[in-house]
DNA sequence: CGATTTGTTGAGGCCCCTCAAGCTCCGTGG
DNA sequence: CCACGGAGCTTGAGGGGCCTCAACAAATCG
């Protein structure tokens, strides 16, 4: 399985930092402006600022030695990463599509109840990841994700998707393939609708709840 | 897929708090005994405790409508276990064999910190077992599981199980059989050697790690 | 508007699951 | 101490779900 996770794409505008009208009420810094596939840390760099996508999203993922990657975590719009054991990232971070970040500095801004609270919701969105990954089927992990996504973007019945299905395959332990196949099945039972390739309708809620076990 | 989760043995001593010599060091309570399969905390459950396992082991998880169990972490001697988002428990803990246990109240004896550490590290270790669960097969996750288990023991060569071959397939998102048959693959290799079923030697450490990426 | 990336669909194969039978280990009681 | 029973483990045979390989369609971008 090849998946060219480094192949950065540089911003297509010049470098990342671009002062930006702060548009997000709880923003206190500036926003920087990133191109799909940009690097925002390296596993192995030392960790020191948390970010806050204000729009876009975020893969927080591994590599194999042997080119398999698995993707941990998506960080959509609203939502704050980069908080890491050891004072070293253990994971990449790269945007899926054109995303905008402001910095946050882990001294300051943050009161300890904040970072605690935050890494405790890092570890139980882990953990159930793990409950999708561990033990259900295709069909029934795309609807876990689905749903997902769907209340963090604030129990929306239409989702944008940020990320391409090589990503959700990734992140869901599915080939590409498989991805594609399990949307055609929701589509094809009238569970979900497309409008566009990265534009999912909901139209049957409950029966998508049914799926997630 | 039958997981007979619930399927509480009472302990064979009474009840379950008895109070023992401090044989651990940093031990500051009494050590509770628990038999094989005892509850220490159910999903739902208001938490407000840490346990520190002093022998045995949890092991921590949650189960699927259609009985399906998915265990998201052991722990292990010395290792500290309890520390939820939200305050309410998310998961069931319970032994697997005889284990030890000493609380620790959430209020005092640990620091903001330490508690921190605990939550970082919970985080990152969930979203390793992430990567073996999502992308590897398995012979690599029971690789990979050998190591874990090996270095969190103290990189020792020979490993005492302290779980089943269910425990450690709804662990990695296996059946017990292709559990049995990976073990029993190592063996053939010359990878691990056994000593009686639950106790296996690390022959070859090099080609064990090999195999987990 | 052509080139390239991304997504969809089909055919075939493999790995793991399912079902089944027999074995080992261990606690219990005679 | 050993016989016995049950839970846990191992091994085999067969089937199914997902992966692999392949071709094509759709979307995106310069």
């Amino acid at each position: 399985m090849f998946t060219s996770a480094r192949n950065l794409t540089q911003p297509s505008t010049p470098a990342a930092l671009r002062p930006l009208a702060g548009s997000y009420p709880p923003c206190v810094g500036q926003i920087a402006l990133f191109a799909p596939d940009a690097e925002i840390f390296a596993q192995g760099e030392r960790a020191g600022f948390l970010y806050r996508v204000e729009f876009g999203a975020i893969r927080v993922y591994r590599l194999h030695a042997d080119g398999r990657r698995q993707i941990v975590a998506f960080h959509l719009a609203g939502e704050t990463f980069g908080l890491e054991a050891g004072g070293t990232h253990s994971f990449f971070a790269e945007t899926t599509v054109h995303t905008g970040l402001s910095k946050v500095s882990l001294a300051g801004e943050m009161v300890p109840q904040e970072l605690m609270a935050l890494a405790l919701r890092s570890m139980l969105h882990a953990r159930e990841h793990l409950l999708v990954v561990g033990r259900q089927s295709a069909l029934e992990r795309i609807g876990a994700f689905l749903v997902d996504i769907a209340v963090r973007l604030g129990d929306v019945d239409t989702i944008d998707l940020q990320m391409t299905r090589l990503d959700i395959g990734d992140y869901l332990g599915l080939t590409i393939e498989t991805v594609s196949r399990s949307f055609s099945r929701l589509r094809d039972e009238g569970i979900v609708k497309f409008h566009g390739v990265k534009t999912i309708e909901i139209v049957q809620p409950e029966r998508l709840a049914l799926l997630c076990g």
